[in-house]
DNA sequence: CAAGTGATTAGC
DNA sequence: CTAATCACTTGC
């Protein structure tokens, strides 16, 4: 399967893309290059200067947000609450500083791969969450930067989801974002059991 | 429901 | 330098 080019990531709107990604493989070949993949089923979008809840707000620069400055087509890999790593897709262009966080996806080649790294006993928590898919797939900080069109890592196209099937709705854990907490800049695959969470 | 965990950040 | 803050997960 081909590589999505440097233009899916750069030629649309971030909103547009969180939505376009649904669907998508995300594809990192293991230490011997056996492909682990699974299906983008949930994305949030954050979009950099604007947005209260983005690193990036105001056009904050620092060494770790340097990344989203870069141009869109590069991974955007973060530590969060001591032991977990998150895998976002930095959009737009350079010094519009956006990403899509991948929250879930569903896990399709090399799943005993998987199963061995997270240790857990149903399929369902093996990747429903963005820092349980970083430990399926083997994502970590060497990670940080890397180019989504080389082979360390990439994003193929694989389903098409058309627009009835996708829900949105406010983003998760970031309530100290204000009015932009709750925005509807979530989306997700309708009736996915490895979507994280579910909306009452 | 709460604890755990350490990079990252701002503020001295 | 120090302390506060987290785009979360798991096991009580």
């Amino acid at each position: 399967m081909k590589k999505l080019p440097v233009s899916f990531y750069t030629c649309s709107e971030t909103l547009e893309i969180a939505r376009r990604l649904l669907g998508k493989l995300l594809v990192v070949p293991d230490d011997r290059g056996d492909r682990v993949s699974g299906m983008i089923v949930e994305t949030e979008a954050y979009l950099g200067e604007i947005d209260k809840a983005c690193h990036s707000y105001q056009n904050r620069r620092t060494k770790r947000t340097e990344t989203m400055f870069a141009g869109g087509g590069i991974a955007y890999v973060t530590l969060i609450y001591g032991m977990y790593f998150q895998f976002n897709v930095v959009t737009g262009a350079v010094n519009s500083p956006h990403a899509v966080l991948v929250r879930a996806v569903e896990p399709l080649e090399n799943i005993e791969k998987m199963r061995r790294r997270r240790a857990v006993k149903n399929d369902q928590s093996l990747t429903s969450g963005p820092g349980k898919l970083c430990i399926a797939l083997g994502i970590n900080a060497d990670f940080k930067n890397a180019d989504l069109t080389g082979d360390k890592i990439w994003l193929e196209e694989y389903r098409q989801i058309e627009n009835l099937q996708i829900a949105e709705g406010r983003r998760i854990g970031i309530d100290y974002a204000a009015e932009f907490a709750d925005k509807p800049w979530r989306f997700w695959i309708k009736n996915n059991q490895y979507v994280s969470r579910i909306p009452k």
